[in-house]
DNA sequence: TAGCCGCTATAAGAATCCGAATACCCATGG
DNA sequence: CCATGGGTATTCGGATTCTTATAGCGGCTA
């Protein structure tokens, strides 16, 4: 038993045959190659007295112990990917990358043009959009700027209240030429309804507020907020969106506006180490100018 | 510009070189030689495209983007040694190494013989305990579990609720023999205050429901609890200190009893990810047994 | 002021690690 | 049934990296 400190760049090869599945696909991705990712992983194994693989011919298996053991590599990666990022800042001026985390709905329709101006603005600056609504992102520095429509609950993060988006039932004009306009709670149950596939705390609220919106009365479902939106601009039925997103669309209608209405908080979040950052610094207030912009209708 | 991804051995050195100040202790520590790490650190800032630190005879100096890193290459170490730390615990039953994070008067008087008799029964289970009132240890991995005196907020962690700890004024017989014992919160005015130097959530507590003990009134200061508790037993003056643990110095009298009191909610905490583990789920039981079993007065 | 200690920088030999080539295994498809 | 493609294991020469050693610098102390 040698007791060796494992070298951390076994880590890295670790990670990434876990990720791919192999040793040959994971020394193409590192620039490396197949016997010395082999290597690594057999001093890693030696070095933690645990079999990581079990050998095959066709790519590696991964034990319990390596599943285990992997968050705490994605950890490492995203810990050194966060680094590279602070580092890329360093030099005075708004340059370098920042990583910005949102909901995919506000990813692919509300920041783009933000994030355009302030690249305009910044020509030193390289943006990077991550689209998911896990709350952790920040923590586990996967992202530098975080999005949210909920207020961030962790101590270590700056947070800045933009807003309240408005959310409303809608339909596009021609779904509601064929099937007529409901104009009460009662005639909704008759309409093609298009809702959530996985429960989230989002969906949690909808049930609670709008038994109608129960998840059984729902024609489709979508584990993706875009494909939702997708069905409704084509027609498909009725569902909950961003009003002020659908007044962009004169094709698309709003539906009981007195009934139904949700109001989500619009967080941004930072950590708080990148308060010194001049990049994210800048892209927070871009943020929220931009948010800001688009929640009051401007 | 080569534009090549750091080793991460790399950030290992670095990291160690900030902490010790010169290659040479860096080198040591890591069981390495001066001019290997002498030679990370220049790969690392080429890579980086940064100086890191300045040169001089007598050990580096960090630069501003050096310390602005240093939070990464910290947390890339605390994940490194959580990895450890969960493969020493892969093999079958109670063995490897737990992390406890505890406040200092807990780890001090409560957890020894409860570590003791844990230890005592799996032969195979190393403990370390680490001391501070920090929130985030978990979070960053420097511990496994945490027992806190406030309710986690981060929503990453198992949480069980122990009890409630008593708080309440205790002075040593001989002082009070010396001074007498005060029967009011006036008296009170008249003794020696033993309280915090540092403000922190609990003496704002203290202050906001007890204006005797306004920080200007102390008649001494200490960050550490331990250092109050010291104090306390050595006759001088009186101080808050946990009920359960004063009742077992027959010497220590409780004063104003009715008067004072203030009760801390006790709790434990562990990462999610560690549910699975043998070792982390003993530790958890015996530390929420052992603690149970003093905050009832067992 | 001389001497010592700890530090960094540099050069050259030793040890290590990597990569190319190869053998072999398995699944797939003509 | 054989050819093919993707995978792992192994070997060996060569490039890289580490260590050893040496020199130079600055601060401290006698």
């Amino acid at each position: 038993m040698a007791e060796i400190e494992p070298n951390w760049e076994w880590y890295r090869s670790f990670l990434q045959v876990l990720e791919t599945g192999s040793l040959s696909a994971a020394a193409r991705a590192l620039g490396l190659t197949q016997p010395t990712i082999g290597r690594h992983i057999d001093s890693l194994e030696t070095a933690l007295g645990l079999k990581l693989f079990t050998r095959s011919y066709d790519g590696f298996a991964a034990t319990d112990a390596a599943q285990e053991l992997r968050p705490y590599a994605a950890g490492l990666a995203a810990t050194a990917a966060a680094l590279r990022r602070a580092a890329s800042g360093q030099a005075a001026g708004v340059r370098g990358v920042v990583r910005v985390t949102a909901s995919e709905v506000i990813g692919v329709e509300v920041l783009p043009p933000i994030l355009a101006a302030l690249r305009a603005q910044h020509p030193g600056l390289s943006l990077e959009l991550m689209l998911s609504n896990r709350a952790d992102d920040l923590l586990h520095r996967e992202a530098d700027i975080a999005v949210r429509m909920f207020r961030p609950a962790q101590d270590a993060l700056m947070a800045r209240r933009v807003g309240g988006v408005e959310l409303g039932l809608h339909a596009h004009e021609q779904y509601l030429a064929h099937h007529g306009t409901p104009a009460s709670l009662q005639e909704l149950a008759q309409h093609t309804l298009i809702g959530f596939d996985r429960e989230n705390a989002f969906i949690r609220r909808v049930q609670q507020e709008y038994q109608a919106f129960a998840r059984a009365d729902l024609a489709f479902r979508a584990d993706s907020d875009l494909a939702q939106l997708a069905a409704i601009r084509a027609g498909y039925g009725i569902g909950f969106c961003q009003v002020r997103l659908a007044a962009r669309d004169r094709r698309l209608v709003r539906v009981l506006p007195q009934q139904f209405a949700l109001n989500l908080d619009t967080w941004i979040a930072m950590h708080e180490d990148l308060r010194g950052s001049a990049r994210c610094a800048a892209t927070f207030a871009a943020l929220a100018e931009g948010l800001a912009a688009y929640i009051e209708g401007r």
